[in-house]
DNA sequence: ACGAGGATGCTCT
DNA sequence: GAGCATCCTCGTC
Protein backbone atom coordinates (compact mmCIF):
# COMPACT_ATOMS: atom_id res chain seq x y z
CA UNK A 1 0.00 0.00 0.00
CA UNK A 2 3.11 2.48 0.74
CA UNK A 3 5.42 0.83 -1.72
CA UNK A 4 5.21 1.61 -5.35
CA UNK A 5 5.42 4.28 -7.78
CA UNK A 6 5.27 7.44 -6.36
CA UNK A 7 2.97 8.75 -9.32
CA UNK A 8 0.39 6.01 -7.53
CA UNK A 9 1.20 6.24 -4.10
CA UNK A 10 1.32 9.77 -4.29
CA UNK A 11 -2.70 10.22 -4.48
CA UNK A 12 -3.57 7.47 -2.82
CA UNK A 13 -1.96 9.40 -0.06
CA UNK A 14 -5.18 11.83 0.27
CA UNK A 15 -7.61 10.45 2.79
CA UNK A 16 -5.36 9.05 4.97
CA UNK A 17 -4.50 9.89 8.28
CA UNK A 18 -1.04 11.42 9.91
CA UNK A 19 -0.85 11.31 13.83
CA UNK A 20 1.62 12.46 16.11
CA UNK A 21 2.04 10.97 19.45
CA UNK A 22 4.08 12.80 21.72
CA UNK A 23 3.70 14.14 25.53
CA UNK A 24 0.23 12.78 26.00
CA UNK A 25 -1.53 14.91 22.75
CA UNK A 26 -2.60 13.07 19.31
CA UNK A 27 -2.88 15.52 16.73
CA UNK A 28 -4.21 14.25 13.51
CA UNK A 29 -4.99 14.90 10.06
CA UNK A 30 -6.66 13.74 7.34
CA UNK A 31 -4.15 14.13 4.04
CA UNK A 32 -5.82 16.40 1.03
CA UNK A 33 -2.49 17.41 -0.94
CA UNK A 34 0.15 15.62 -1.56
CA UNK A 35 2.72 16.18 -4.59
CA UNK A 36 5.28 13.14 -5.98
CA UNK A 37 9.06 14.08 -6.56
CA UNK A 38 10.61 11.16 -8.34
CA UNK A 39 14.66 11.71 -7.60
CA UNK A 40 16.82 10.92 -10.29
CA UNK A 41 14.57 11.53 -12.56
CA UNK A 42 13.32 14.53 -11.26
CA UNK A 43 14.58 17.97 -11.02
CA UNK A 44 13.03 19.46 -8.66
CA UNK A 45 13.78 16.79 -6.24
CA UNK A 46 16.31 17.24 -3.68
CA UNK A 47 17.56 13.99 -4.82
CA UNK A 48 18.44 14.57 -8.35
CA UNK A 49 21.35 14.67 -7.83
CA UNK A 50 22.20 11.85 -6.09
CA UNK A 51 22.99 11.18 -2.29
CA UNK A 52 23.86 13.84 0.07
CA UNK A 53 23.79 14.29 4.09
CA UNK A 54 20.43 15.69 3.72
CA UNK A 55 18.71 13.76 1.60
CA UNK A 56 19.80 10.28 2.59
CA UNK A 57 16.47 9.27 4.05
CA UNK A 58 14.88 9.68 1.51
CA UNK A 59 17.07 6.13 -0.12
CA UNK A 60 15.10 4.14 2.64
CA UNK A 61 12.35 1.94 2.58
CA UNK A 62 9.08 3.12 1.51
CA UNK A 63 6.92 4.72 4.79
CA UNK A 64 10.62 6.55 5.74
CA UNK A 65 9.90 9.96 6.66
CA UNK A 66 11.71 12.61 5.18
CA UNK A 67 12.04 16.13 7.06
CA UNK A 68 14.09 18.83 5.79
CA UNK A 69 14.16 22.50 6.96
CA UNK A 70 12.84 25.03 4.52
CA UNK A 71 13.46 28.47 4.07
CA UNK A 72 15.42 28.34 7.20
CA UNK A 73 11.82 28.73 9.35
CA UNK A 74 9.65 25.39 8.49
CA UNK A 75 9.98 22.14 8.34
CA UNK A 76 8.23 20.23 5.34
CA UNK A 77 7.59 16.41 5.41
CA UNK A 78 7.85 13.80 3.37
CA UNK A 79 6.71 9.82 2.67
CA UNK A 80 9.14 7.76 0.81
CA UNK A 81 7.71 5.39 -1.59
CA UNK A 82 10.82 2.96 -1.93
CA UNK A 83 12.28 0.54 -2.88
CA UNK A 84 14.93 0.82 -1.02
CA UNK A 85 17.92 2.68 -2.51
CA UNK A 86 14.78 4.73 -5.08
CA UNK A 87 14.80 7.76 -3.59
CA UNK A 88 10.83 8.77 -4.62
CA UNK A 89 8.75 10.60 -2.11
CA UNK A 90 5.48 12.09 -1.42
CA UNK A 91 5.28 15.58 0.02
CA UNK A 92 3.01 16.33 2.63
CA UNK A 93 1.67 19.56 1.50
CA UNK A 94 -1.85 20.02 3.53
CA UNK A 95 -4.29 18.32 5.66
CA UNK A 96 -7.87 18.55 7.16
CA UNK A 97 -7.62 18.59 11.35
CA UNK A 98 -9.23 15.47 12.18
CA UNK A 99 -8.34 15.05 16.09
CA UNK A 100 -6.37 17.40 18.88
CA UNK A 101 -7.32 20.93 17.13
CA UNK A 102 -6.71 22.07 21.01
CA UNK A 103 -2.99 21.30 20.57
CA UNK A 104 -2.74 22.16 16.84
CA UNK A 105 -4.35 25.77 17.22
CA UNK A 106 -1.85 26.13 20.32
CA UNK A 107 1.42 25.22 18.04
CA UNK A 108 -0.07 27.34 15.16
CA UNK A 109 -0.77 30.15 17.69
CA UNK A 110 -4.13 30.90 15.29
CA UNK A 111 -7.87 28.35 15.55
CA UNK A 112 -7.62 28.55 11.50
CA UNK A 113 -5.95 27.29 8.60
CA UNK A 114 -3.98 24.65 10.88
CA UNK A 115 -2.76 22.27 8.40
CA UNK A 116 -3.18 23.49 4.78
CA UNK A 117 0.28 24.14 3.88
CA UNK A 118 3.76 22.05 4.11
CA UNK A 119 5.19 24.37 7.27
CA UNK A 120 2.07 24.67 8.94
CA UNK A 121 1.47 20.57 8.79
CA UNK A 122 4.75 19.75 10.00
CA UNK A 123 3.66 22.84 13.01
CA UNK A 124 0.56 21.84 13.97
CA UNK A 125 1.84 18.35 13.87
CA UNK A 126 4.89 19.15 16.25
CA UNK A 127 6.93 17.55 13.51
CA UNK A 128 11.34 18.61 13.22
CA UNK A 129 14.31 17.80 12.09
CA UNK A 130 14.52 14.84 14.49
CA UNK A 131 12.46 12.54 12.98
CA UNK A 132 13.65 12.36 9.90
CA UNK A 133 14.02 9.16 8.83
CA UNK A 134 12.08 7.89 11.14
CA UNK A 135 9.07 4.87 10.12
CA UNK A 136 5.64 5.79 9.55
CA UNK A 137 4.06 2.57 10.04
CA UNK A 138 5.64 1.98 13.46
CA UNK A 139 7.49 5.29 14.62
CA UNK A 140 6.03 8.21 16.42
CA UNK A 141 4.68 9.80 13.43
CA UNK A 142 2.32 7.09 12.21
CA UNK A 143 0.49 7.35 8.47
CA UNK A 144 -3.31 5.13 9.31
CA UNK A 145 -5.75 4.06 6.85
CA UNK A 146 -8.61 6.46 5.39
CA UNK A 147 -12.33 6.25 7.78
CA UNK A 148 -14.51 8.22 5.15
CA UNK A 149 -14.90 9.02 1.63
CA UNK A 150 -12.05 10.74 0.17
CA UNK A 151 -13.56 13.56 -2.58
CA UNK A 152 -12.54 13.62 -5.84
CA UNK A 153 -8.53 13.91 -6.25
CA UNK A 154 -7.74 17.26 -8.49
CA UNK A 155 -4.79 17.28 -10.13
CA UNK A 156 -2.43 20.07 -11.06
CA UNK A 157 1.43 21.74 -11.39
CA UNK A 158 3.17 21.57 -8.44
CA UNK A 159 3.73 24.35 -5.75
CA UNK A 160 6.94 26.73 -5.45
CA UNK A 161 9.49 25.44 -7.82
CA UNK A 162 11.13 26.30 -10.97
CA UNK A 163 12.26 23.66 -11.97
CA UNK A 164 10.03 20.31 -13.69
CA UNK A 165 7.68 23.05 -12.99
CA UNK A 166 4.86 21.82 -15.87
CA UNK A 167 4.89 18.33 -14.58
CA UNK A 168 0.98 17.56 -13.10
CA UNK A 169 2.20 16.03 -9.86
CA UNK A 170 0.17 18.15 -6.92
CA UNK A 171 -2.67 15.85 -6.10
CA UNK A 172 -5.42 17.72 -3.88
CA UNK A 173 -8.61 15.82 -2.18
CA UNK A 174 -10.28 19.65 -0.66
CA UNK A 175 -13.78 20.42 -0.98
C1' DA B 1 -8.99 39.80 -2.76
C1' DC B 2 -4.37 40.22 -3.93
C1' DG B 3 0.59 41.21 -4.11
C1' DA B 4 5.02 42.64 -2.23
C1' DG B 5 8.50 41.94 0.98
C1' DG B 6 10.87 40.25 5.03
C1' DA B 7 12.41 36.61 8.33
C1' DT B 8 15.85 33.02 8.63
C1' DG B 9 19.37 28.94 8.24
C1' DC B 10 21.08 25.20 5.94
C1' DT B 11 22.88 22.81 1.73
C1' DC B 12 25.71 22.39 -1.99
C1' DT B 13 28.71 24.77 -5.74
C1' DG C 1 27.66 32.94 -1.77
C1' DA C 2 23.45 31.75 -4.14
C1' DG C 3 19.28 29.52 -3.83
C1' DC C 4 15.65 27.64 -1.91
C1' DA C 5 9.54 21.85 -2.23
C1' DT C 6 7.32 28.62 3.04
C1' DC C 7 4.52 31.62 5.96
C1' DC C 8 2.97 35.89 7.76
C1' DT C 9 1.99 40.80 7.86
C1' DC C 10 0.85 44.87 5.97
C1' DG C 11 -0.22 47.78 2.15
C1' DT C 12 -3.40 48.77 -1.65
C1' DC C 13 -7.59 48.27 -4.49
Amino acid sequence: MLSGAVLDVAPALLGMRLRTAFGGDVPEVVLDEVEAYAGADDPASHAYRGRTPRNGSMFGPAGTLYVYRSYGLHWCANIVTGPEGLPHAGLLRGGRPSRGEGIMAARRSRTTELADGPGKLTQALGIDGSLDGTSVVDGPVRLLPATGERGAVHTTVRIGITKAADLPWRFVARR
